[in-house]
DNA sequence: CAAATTAACCTGACACTGTCAAGTTATATT
DNA sequence: AATATAACTTGACAGTGTCAGGTTAATTTG
């Protein structure tokens, strides 16, 4: 617990750095020694705290997941005295919402393995977010296949996050209409499992 | 239409030796020196056929796309004689083939348009695959609203490829079954629209 | 309390990247 | 046959992630 000499923790001020700077440059230019710049420290000076740059944007997306579980927690919580189906709904629309606010990071927490490294605070919080959908699922579909039935749900709000923020989705739609049909449809999928 | 001196046609071995890279080694070892390396000539020579890297990538996205749209046409010929949710399954099931066979093609496809630029050929070739899905489901859910129910289709197919390909699945399911079930619901969903 | 140890950070180097400028060579045009 | 042009090479530049070795400050030990 004992605080390093000079910038108090580095290894939390360069997770900060790095996530600033998802937030405000493209993604390719976001470079550990960038970070390192952002932090006010030697381009070396990360080695100590992350063993590579896969480690600290691991960790970078461990984060994530976290504030990711709160976000849907939270959702869900203010829909808490409706049907299961509502509550899943409300979860749905966080989930895009995250995705959203946050693509950068969003798209580092769901990224190829070979950028990022699964640091053991990664897969833990994966698991974790993981197993709030599929406990929300289970509560609409019952427990007994609830692990297919989040898969469904899963890859279709992360498939139209995906296809959003790539720019894939034909420009003569409504994005808000899309949202609230895919949820529907969704949905209603679950029950013919 | 004249043959360049030295190689037949470089572009076209440029093209190749790319796609050839994206099957063999880790996609973040595909380097444009690395794609001139296979082809056997100078690290600069790329140049006098792609303006950049991401030019490269581009067009080797739109060839993916155009390979993708005749896997999925030769999926649902070979199921003609079946009901049009009989072919939108069969479809379905070749898109997950297509992105599993060639993940780091797919990935490219549906990736941040800031690796890989948005080419006219790239922006013809996805909207001709966007086109076949929306016909397809056009058959099942009827045309009115197919622009919406094919973005819930495609949601659905690319979710799951993404979330296979990063390994976010739990590993305690079958993938086989999971696929099968996806796509029932995902089918199953659009006549809730 | 002083000395030794260790952790945190910096400097400099290495091999690699994409891109550009300038030079060379082979094809095409005049 | 002379000229122009397109295709390719060489060499350079600024940038990257990582590693080795040196320096400085905090911690532990005697």
């Amino acid at each position: 617990m004992q605080k390093p000499y000079h910038h108090g923790d580095l290894r939390e001020q360069l997770l900060l750095a790095g996530e600033q700077a998802l937030l405000e440059i493209p993604i390719d230019d976001v470079s550990l020694r960038e970070i390192a710049r952002r932090a006010g420290v030697s381009h070396a000076a990360p080695k100590h705290h992350f063993a590579s740059m896969a480690d600290l944007l691991g960790e970078i997306a461990a984060r994530g997941f976290q504030k990711f579980v709160i976000a849907l927690a939270s959702a869900a919580e203010q829909s808490s005295s409706q049907t299961p189906e509502d509550r899943l709904f409300a979860m749905g629309r966080a989930y895009l919402r995250f995705a959203e606010d946050n693509s950068a990071v969003y798209s580092l927490m769901f990224g190829q393995v070979v950028k990022m490294s699964m640091t053991p605070t990664l897969t833990k919080s994966s698991y974790d977010a993981w197993t709030q959908l599929e406990n929300a699922v289970a509560q609409v579909t019952g427990a007994s296949r609830a692990s297919i039935a989040a898969t469904h749900v899963w890859s279709s709000v992360h498939g139209l996050s995906m296809l959003k923020s790539a720019k894939r989705l034909p420009p003569h739609v409504s994005l808000h209409a899309v949202e609230e049909d895919n949820l529907r449809m969704m949905i209603a999928g679950l029950k013919e499992l």
